[in-house]
DNA sequence: GTGAAAGCGCTAACAA
DNA sequence: TTGTTAGCGCTTTCAC
């Protein structure tokens, strides 16, 4: 059997009152809290954390719902989750939704409620089916913002303006660009970056349509990158990034001599493709780690009960895969 | 206030045993389990786990232990389980170590008291502090065996031979193998599944040495088997593989003509490298979802409190990364 | 400053 | 089949 505030009592000879206040930060004196630790301490003893939560209304956990932890982006936010909690010392909850909404909405429904938040991604869904779901008291967005609910995002536009701006620079005057899933917040975010640059008379922004957000979605777009008059492409992110750099190679076409190629979100696989990736860097990572401490309060004056919308800067990584034009 | 037992007890004119009984399945008549159940749906009655935890004496979650969820290895480790987990409605509780083992050990100590199991993947800890940490009546090793643990690994020793007799059949002659951390356990079967090839007269197998488990650790290694004779090279994994990739085509090295390289795990970059790499695939996310039914009790008649040693088969996936001897 | 006692939401005896 | 009751381990009034 585990030992309990009752063995702990027992062995210092005190109530299980005083080892609860020792323990809690209760008002007792130095002398027994003292003794009262080092018995406890004697004893291995561990608080059950669920009767503790059933009494305080706080579990010391929260929920962290990913689209796919195979994602290297939702790897890095999970990371930066679970380091800021074990620094907080409290427990994380994932759950991988494999892409599927209505896990999503399953995930959110009972994480809700055995949680004190939930950390939330979900690039997809409907922004009524998220209201409806989540908690806005205790639920923050990462990397997508809806109104009525807290989120933390990185600033794609102005990222999406750093990366054309450094393709301009280069010489480039004819940008394809690859679109993600149509309905989504980062898409219409890219958009909204490329769409400041519509009145920019030297320069054209040639949209190739979109495709799924994976590699194979980027294979497909080498060929219609290929097909119009553009020397260089910004891809939906690097996953996409990465499989036009392949269909390019294939075809024969070298980066960044024929075609210039920059990607999004700045993967751990971006430093490591061929060639090198240039890719608009997205703080996953503290994103993750700032979404906790607002559910949890300890974001400053924020909270996530107030609404309470963070945004990130983004750097632009030059990498090999841009280049001057030719 | 959320909804409990006594809300819907009251709403379906039972008493809360009813409702418990009705919701965990006890004996109930069929009509009053379905007026209870539409009571408690219509109500959004979430049963609070903590709660049921603390009579039941199991939480209904368990805890995965990883390094690091950014390596896609463990990513798709942290994927099996969560998928199986969600089938069986179990909760997880992801703990990212960042390669410290006190992180770990603490991990663990947490962990072994707040859930109902732990999946632990541990590559580089010592055998006698898992041991002296974990209590082997709830605790699943994966990916490597410790004596006294349950464990799910893959045949390491076998995957190794598939890509030695692959490469043989190629016409290589001389092989390099570039060795990963020097204590683990991996390392280990790796180097065990080599020494079959020791007495094959035909056959040279160069070790070049221990490097990081990592993209850099490749790159490092890839000079140090351009220096030798091999016309081929087996890496610790596919990290190490890319980055080996990476400095063979930087220093015009073509891959596979001068130089085949096999890697190891079948990690999702495998297929998106430059070439698309020949690799030694180990199933990883069926090893999680494994460890979890282990844990469970739900595997058949084995499970982790037996000291179960279950080994699963890995298959050598060939892609354009390896070719015949030029 | 300390102890006794109530009770968080739930399940599992035990009665009926 | 159903209801009543005790109690899981803990914190928190409320007395003292």
């Amino acid at each position: 059997m585990r030992t309990t505030v009752q063995d702990v009592a027992r062995a210092a000879g005190v109530s299980v009152s005083t080892v609860s206040r020792a323990l809690t930060g209760g008002s007792v004196s130095p002398s027994t809290r003292e003794a009262v630790m080092a018995v406890a301490h004697r004893l291995g003893y561990q608080p059950n954390r669920a009767a503790r939560g059933l009494i305080t209304g706080r579990t010391g956990n929260l929920g962290l719902i990913v689209p796919d932890l195979r994602n290297p982006f939702f790897a890095d936010v999970a990371k930066g989750v679970t380091a800021r909690a074990r620094a907080v010392d409290c427990g994380v909850f994932i759950s991988d939704t494999d892409e599927d909404p209505v896990a999503e909405l399953e995930a959110i429904a009972t994480l809700r409620h055995n949680t004190d938040g939930i950390l939330l991604c979900s690039p997809r869904s409907r922004d009524a089916e998220l209201l409806a779901a989540a908690d806005p008291q205790n639920t923050v967005l990462l990397h997508r913002r809806v109104p009525g609910l807290s989120s933390v995002v990185a600033d794609i536009v102005d990222g999406t303006r750093q990366a054309i701006r450094h393709l301009r620079a280069l010489g480039h005057r004819r940008i394809a660009y690859v679109s993600g899933p149509e309905d989504s917040w980062a898409t219409r975010q890219r958009l909204a970056g490329l769409a400041e640059f519509g009145s920019d008379a030297g320069l054209e922004i040639l949209s190739v349509g979109s495709v799924a957000p994976t590699f194979d979605g980027g294979v497909l777009a080498g060929d219609l990158v290929l097909a119009g008059p553009a020397t260089a492409v910004l891809a939906y992110n690097d996953l996409v990034a990465t499989g036009l750099l392949h269909r390019l190679a294939a075809r024969g076409a070298v980066v960044p001599e024929r075609m210039s190629v920059v990607g999004y979100d700045d993967i751990s696989l971006a430093a490591m493709s061929h060639p090198p990736l240039t890719s608009v860097a997205v703080p996953k990572d503290r994103a993750g780690a700032i979404g906790l401490d607002l559910l949890l309060g300890r974001a400053g004056s924020m909270t996530a009960a107030q609404g309470a919308e963070v945004i990130l800067p983004t750097t632009l990584v030059v990498r090999a895969s841009s280049g001057a034009r030719h």
